[in-house]
DNA sequence: AGGGAATGGTTGACGCTTCAGTCATCTTCC
DNA sequence: GGAAGATGACTGAAGCGTCAACCATTCCCT
């Protein structure tokens, strides 16, 4: 015999179910908008972003992997897909020839100039407007230690 | 000329992207903990924790659809695959000939009392555990008032 | 009664994600 | 120098999610 589960109390189950669904609300509606308004998804806008904050808009495939938090196979099918759309290129690596370069193309950096203020809107109109300062604040807190305890790096 | 937009603050930056990243890593970790152990992936889980917590173990195609804050069409695409694997099955509905039931087979049931208590300690594990008492019923708080504002219903 | 709109649900196509396997290059160590 | 293993990245297959179109039944209104 095992012990008995402890099941989540009330409020426990509030705030675990009311993240899924908060994050899935709140990704569902900004992605629509990013993608009906400047045909990217919300995975190309995080690509874009990331990339557009490197020095030189580029990065390495696997330091962009691991920015993002993604595994390099999804990397490596997603940027196909953006290479075909033109709004990233690869580079080959000097150094290493293994390696390559993903760049932001000049299409990719206008439509980065185009979205960007809408989507920071979006994400004010959608979240952080339903947030007192405080809440805020607490909400960076909270995050930043469960990624700290959680994330295997 | 359009308003220069206003960017997002540091804080604000923090809150916004720890939501994206630690939702990310949480639904990772226990999906894949879910998966390896149970064979069901964390949609699956979700759908047979709502259909096990309705009377008699069933619930309405829209119903369920509702309550999970699912599109139709996936839905029941993913419900083709539960049934083809023996865990949920369909039933006609008596009073509309258009309906369908959704209900969990023996096998389902079983899948989810073997899961439910690991899955719930992985919550712990993974989310609760980090948090103090205030910091869980802060984000209870904070996730309602969010998924209000936004919910489309 | 009966025709149009609304509702409940399914389907197909296409893009996305994961998993496992692969290839090429680089590093280490003898 | 050369073999063994590590690393960087790509690929194919299969399951997942979204969108638009669809069919069947029921509701509503005259």
């Amino acid at each position: 015999m095992t012990e008995a589960p402890r099941w989540l109390t009330p409020v426990e189950e509030r705030a675990w179910r009311g993240i899924l669904r908060m994050h899935d609300l709140l990704v569902q509606q900004a992605g629509r908008s990013l993608q009906s308004r400047f045909g990217l998804s919300a995975a190309d806008y995080t690509v874009l972003a990331e990339l557009t904050r490197a020095p030189d808009d580029r990065l390495r495939m696997g330091d962009l992997a691991q920015v993002l938090g993604w595994e390099k196979s999804r990397l490596s099918h997603h940027l196909a897909r953006m290479v075909k759309r033109g709004i990233v290129t690869r580079e080959d690596c000097a150094d290493d020839r293994r390696g390559a370069y993903v760049v932001v193309t000049e299409a990719g950096c206008a439509a980065m100039r185009a979205a960007a203020p809408r989507h920071v809107e979006d994400v004010r109109r959608l979240f952080l407007d339903h947030l007192t300062p405080a809440q805020t604040a607490l909400l960076a807190e909270i995050t930043d230690t469960v990624i700290e305890k959680i994330d295997p790096q």
